[in-house]
DNA sequence: CCGGGCATGTAACGCGTTACATGATTCG
DNA sequence: CGAATCATGTAACGCGTTACATGCCCGG
């Protein structure tokens, strides 16, 4: 039994903030979930339909946006309840910084150095939506600031780490 | 086109280190890599055939352990230097808490301490195999460590996280 | 001698991306 | 009017998991 898709969880939770169209819900989720989550048109538009084919989102007519009807908000917060699928591990810069010295020292503080710069710009990223999710408040607002802490700490994790690599492989 | 496979570094990566069989290269990547990568055997065995026709891995007689070959350690230095591909991500975890509000304050709170003890226990299984590769020493070690002391501080920064959003969500 | 680990493979399946096709609307 | 963006979909493809099938060998 292959691994179950969370794509629903992703779309109907994205109605469930407002209704919104099939390209807004991409929208959406690449902007306010970007950092943690990812959906393709491909997977987006046929789950639309299956999901409006169980009653689960509906639209008034044709080009309008979807959203989520009654059954569907239950739906949604049943597949929230069931476990996280954990997604196998695949980190590339770990494949290769393990078999560094098959790459050379210089080029393994090439990754680091590159890994330090994704870190540092990510961290930054997270400062505009924690204000704006601060200064807006609401009921969501809190559980939204988790995420985004995540994001905050595993970004200085990876800076501190990075640091500390490119000394210990002594940083040129 | 779809993203490559770095299933092919993987293999030709275990090889690396020590000739072995399909069955080995599979125990080693779950053991020694198993916080950052995976492989299963219906990728292993396809993947060492196709090595083989292309002259990467070799094996005296079908029932002897693959070994690399002289180009096969040069394509590995290769596709190491390739860039590593990145997976878009997709968080279970944050997704749920993220539409926390549909999910009630306690599961959310249920779902933390989960990744708190899930974090703990991830810090300590490091410990056994730096002191191994500390002790043991050779050209991969520090490699190895830089490997290892990712894993490290992603686990302390999730317990940090997991330890703030509690308190924040009320720790009941 | 039989159960469990070693070992090799393959078939089926679902997931997700990418690319393509098409059309409407908006704005300069 | 032409380009960019909004919008909806589909087809093809590769990746990776899971499950199944098979056989060997060793220790109890």
């Amino acid at each position: 039994m292959a691994r179950r898709s969370q794509t629903e969880v992703a779309v109907l939770g994205a109605l469930s903030v407002a209704p919104m169209t099939g390209y807004a819900v991409r929208e959406a989720i690449r902007d306010v979930l970007g950092h943690f989550w990812s959906e393709s048109f491909g997977q987006i538009y046929p789950t639309l339909a299956a999901l409006e084919g169980e009653g689960y989102v509906r639209r008034v007519d044709k080009a309008a946006p979807y959203e989520l009807t009654g059954v569907g908000e239950a739906r949604l917060k049943e597949l929230l309840a069931e476990p996280a699928q954990r997604v196998p591990p695949r980190n590339g810069l770990m494949l290769r910084l393990f078999f560094g010295r098959q790459l050379g020292p210089e080029a393994c503080r090439a990754l680091l150095r590159d890994a330090l710069g994704d870190a540092r710009r990510q961290l930054s990223e997270y400062a505009a939506p924690r204000a704006a999710v601060s200064a807006e408040g609401g009921a969501d607002a809190p559980y939204a600031l988790i995420t985004i802490a995540a994001g905050e700490h595993t970004a200085r994790a990876a800076i501190a780490w990075a640091e500390e690599s490119l000394a210990e492989l002594g940083e040129s």
